[in-house]
DNA sequence: GATGAATGAGGGTTCATTCAT
DNA sequence: GATGAATGAACCCTCATTCAT
């Protein structure tokens, strides 16, 4: 009778080490030795779970965007009115940055410098296949905004990537230095500024 | 003593070879070997004039930074309506986009990423300052329309960072995949959606 | 007791395992986990029966010296003319090559290799003592011939190295380019022109 | 002025240590700390030279083809008569056995049986080809043998594979245990008998 | 007895940095 | 000053072996 492990928890335990370990140190200064002393187990064991660092690594990105999904998806499924929808994406911001995922975000910016590098075809990090997915979202909030005629007609697509653009700018500015602005407040801040911008006959 | 003008000249180029290499290869994945070669020296010539590799990240860095103000200083200067000022600023980096040095701009990720993960107090990469510079700047155009009645009197520091945010957020959207729209539309719809959003009695 | 049985029947089948695994990726590159997955138990079942590697490549190179002795001894056991004897042992060679056995032959190579390597005393594989009860075999089938005066008084000690020489390197020639040469016409040439060439008066 | 360094004689020292080791240790258990530390220079710098193990590991096999193939051209460079080309072919090979060269020949084994388990289109050991070059030497020189009368027709193809499987094979047994023959004296006895074996009227 | 999860020593390779020429 | 040969610390990954179940 061999140790029955639960591979598929073990492997997420590692996975939520090795994100809270690149966070600490990032991407590249992480070795897999740090991931499994963080994790308290021995260095092999990590490559029983996990094929390479490159492999833990694309996990990582693949984890913290299903996360991020997860928050966002909550929060607009139940509203209707899309005016409501897009307040609620700007707010679901607010609420990542409070969640325990948004102690990690900044293994993100590693992520994202390493997508920006990839080839398209490279599986690991694609991060225009991620923002395509956020894009078509929030494209797609936009569009419902402007049926409605609750804003103007704008080019939502382009819209799209400026609000998406904003928060993540927005991150990274607060990230390098959170006593500078208030980050809840910026998010509360956003809408009025941009649903007031896009408001009106156009 | 034209020995010390050909230092600093060299010290230049290297550096600005330093740049190239690192936007095409990354920050991580550049070694010293790739630089000297691709600047047409030796190995060991690169040290004459950097004392690390760490330094050539730095000083890339800035050198960045300051090509990034440059341009935007001289765009702001002969314009007195702090709207005008203000509308020069987005214009500035639609500029940039096209600029030379926006070539270099796949490094910015980089320099984030080390930059995020860098001690208040270490000299290499301080985003914070970086960031703390350009909101001031902003801020300051801000307050000049808010004195001039000409916005409302939102809170212009959260503002500020709201814009940058946005701009450096669209960059790096638009690198990740420069098809999916068009950098310079979007550059010139950005203040029509921010300036009308911010107009009125507040 | 039946266990004991198992456990010896057990130790067999990983060996046989073992020696076909061995053949077809070499002794270097197979690992326990190989030889485990194909006897079809667990890794650590291996050490239940052998206590290391070590152990497992001795034996298989014990094994398969058996395996050759055996087809040869039965191939000599009933014949008494000295001359026929020599013949049987070459015909014998021809029959190994067509065996079960030689299907594994490709890894003596890898028994010599490393045999080479070892010390006199070391229990693994003594490739010396090996060629020394083959030598001693031929040796004797050629005395007896000399005795009877069948071939010339050669130096039988050396004849028998050269004998046992040729059909090893024989052997390998073939395995490295099996369509080279025909094996079985090769065996059969050999005591055509090593018996001529020992014939006669001396 | 850099320091100047002969890169070939550099790298052909590298690769004389190499065989060195290898014969002392076998291929498989030397490592390049090993290499490098034999060479008196540190393990970074064997990488100045060789790309990787693999590439100092053909190139031994190659290096000692080579001197092979030189002692034995040089043997046969001045004779005409065939047979006489044929003995010298034989003493050529007693001569390698007492050459600084011989000292390496243990490797040969490890080379073989890594060259057996290459796949027919591997660049590194290809022992086919090795045996085909060889053999098509011995071959032409028994054909020449043949077409002056002075052996029988025997199959020449066939009996080029056993004259080298029998020097092969020889070699490999008094390495395993040289106080059991004396190899000149077996080198000097071998043409006797195979020439002996193929002279007459067949 | 059987298992396979866990382990860590060990080896190949990279690369920033040094330094003799 | 310029160079590139030399170096070794570091790091990823492998795999024989152990051991708890």
């Amino acid at each position: 009778m061999p140790k029955i492990v639960d591979k598929k928890e073990k492997r997420s335990r590692i996975l939520e080490t090795a994100i809270k370990v690149f966070a600490q140190k990032g991407v590249n200064n992480t070795k897999i030795a740090d991931i499994a002393q963080a994790a308290g187990i021995g260095k092999g064991t990590v490559y029983e779970y996990y094929h390479s660092k490159e492999e833990i690594i694309s996990d990582s990105f693949r984890h913290f965007m299903e996360s991020m999904s997860g928050v966002i998806g909550r929060r607009l499924l139940h509203l209707r009115d899309p005016v409501d929808k897009l307040l609620a994406y700007f707010a679901a911001w607010g609420e990542i940055v409070d969640s325990e995922a948004m102690s990690y975000i900044e293994v993100v910016l590693d992520f994202w410098a390493e997508g920006l590098r990839q080839e398209k075809t490279a599986m690991t990090i694609n991060l225009a296949e991620m923002y395509a997915e956020y894009r078509a979202t929030v494209k797609s909030l936009l569009d419902e905004c402007v049926s409605a005629g609750r804003i103007r007609p704008v080019d939502t697509q382009i819209t799209a990537s400026i609000l998406l653009g904003t928060m993540d700018g927005l991150l990274v500015q607060w990230i390098a230095d959170r006593d500078v602005f208030d980050i809840k407040l910026a998010i509360e801040l956003l809408p009025k500024i941009f649903i007031a911008g896009m408001e009106g006959h156009g």
